[in-house]
DNA sequence: AGGCGCATGTAAGCCGTTACATGATTCC
DNA sequence: GGAATCATGTAACGGCTTACATGCGCCT
């Protein structure tokens, strides 16, 4: 059966928790995708703008033409009242398990059939992986960790700080699973 | 451009992974992708058939008709040479970063726009499905640990170690962190 | 007699990636 | 003059989920 065009999907989800944030053109909300969302969800530009017109049909965001370069008017889109709802509602309601797709473990499953160096240095490419997201994390957590507003419930930032401390979390169990594996292939 | 025949999907690598241990039905891939892949793979029955058609096709996995229930002939399917040969090639390749999707994060990222105790009632459902699957790869692991199998790289129950461990250390990072949210929404 | 587990397949539709298409402004 | 950035869209295709379809053997 066809989705109800009441309930977004979660990308619907990502880009009205992008806009409650800050109004912002498909283009832009495009590049925040990247960074620091693309931390947790990922979307392309060509998924992006038709998602947009099906959040609008539905009374969710609304869009006003403003200057902008390009060859089509430049829209800059923001939530609606009834946007802000809809989101604080997902928020809210109960959260069924998702299916796990995790393609660095699904390789490690298989590691017992490659000998012991091409198994070493699979696992050291994963930790330097590891090591490099945990630092942008870092980095990114370190920006806003003392500023009064991260510790605001009802403020953005009170959630980047959440979910970069969950980043952080993960990613140093990432790098001490690695060290582990690497110890074990000695 | 349409995949390369001799390059088979991810599922595919799964599959042949799961053939690799040993020699299955489609209905019991079905089952194994469940449990224990299904800690980080999944698919559903109606994915599995067509893609063993296709490993077939490139020559990877091969099938011989068993007595069995049901209304069509009973297959059970072995991984090739070949199909080994391509799996180990593939474990042994380079890693790219892979997208993430993660649903949980996602709304954690929008949890300013809910009042407190939604937003403490939301951590504590992630922090006891945390809990659940932590204790079942504690059960898993304990099953293998003991074992000479799970200490020869080169037996499928040392991967199996390797990843349950693994999946153990991010399932306690999770509930380290969602004890820590819940402690920031006091 | 009915339900569950074994067993294999197809169809419709959504989600997501990659590629195609266009054009203005700004910086080197 | 050319490349990068801003900016919006469409098309083709593969992956994945949900639902449809069939039927045997075993257990209660």
């Amino acid at each position: 059966m066809p989705r109800q065009a009441s309930t977004p999907s979660n990308l619907g989800f990502a880009l009205l928790g992008l806009l409650a944030r800050r109004r912002s053109t498909g283009y832009e909300l495009s590049r925040r995708m990247e960074r620091p969302v693309g931390y947790f969800w990922t979307a392309q530009h060509s998924q992006v703008y038709p998602e947009l017109t099906r959040l609008e049909r539905a009374g969710l965001v609304r869009h006003v033409v403003v200057e902008g370069a390009g060859p089509r008017p430049t829209k800059r889109y923001a939530a609606t009242p009834a946007g802000m709802r809809a989101l604080r509602e997902w928020v809210a309601s109960e959260m069924e398990p998702q299916p796990v797709r995790d393609l660095e473990t699904l390789r490690l499953w298989s590691i017992w059939t490659v000998d012991r160096e091409a198994a070493r240095s699979l696992v050291a490419q994963a930790r330097s992986r590891h090591v490099g997201t945990l630092e942008a994390y870092e980095r990114e957590l370190a920006e806003i960790v003392d500023t009064p507003q991260a510790r605001d419930h009802a403020h953005p930032w009170f959630a980047s700080r959440l979910t970069l401390h969950g980043g952080v979390l993960s990613r140093r169990a990432a790098v001490e699973w690695c060290d582990w594996m690497l110890h074990e292939l000695e």
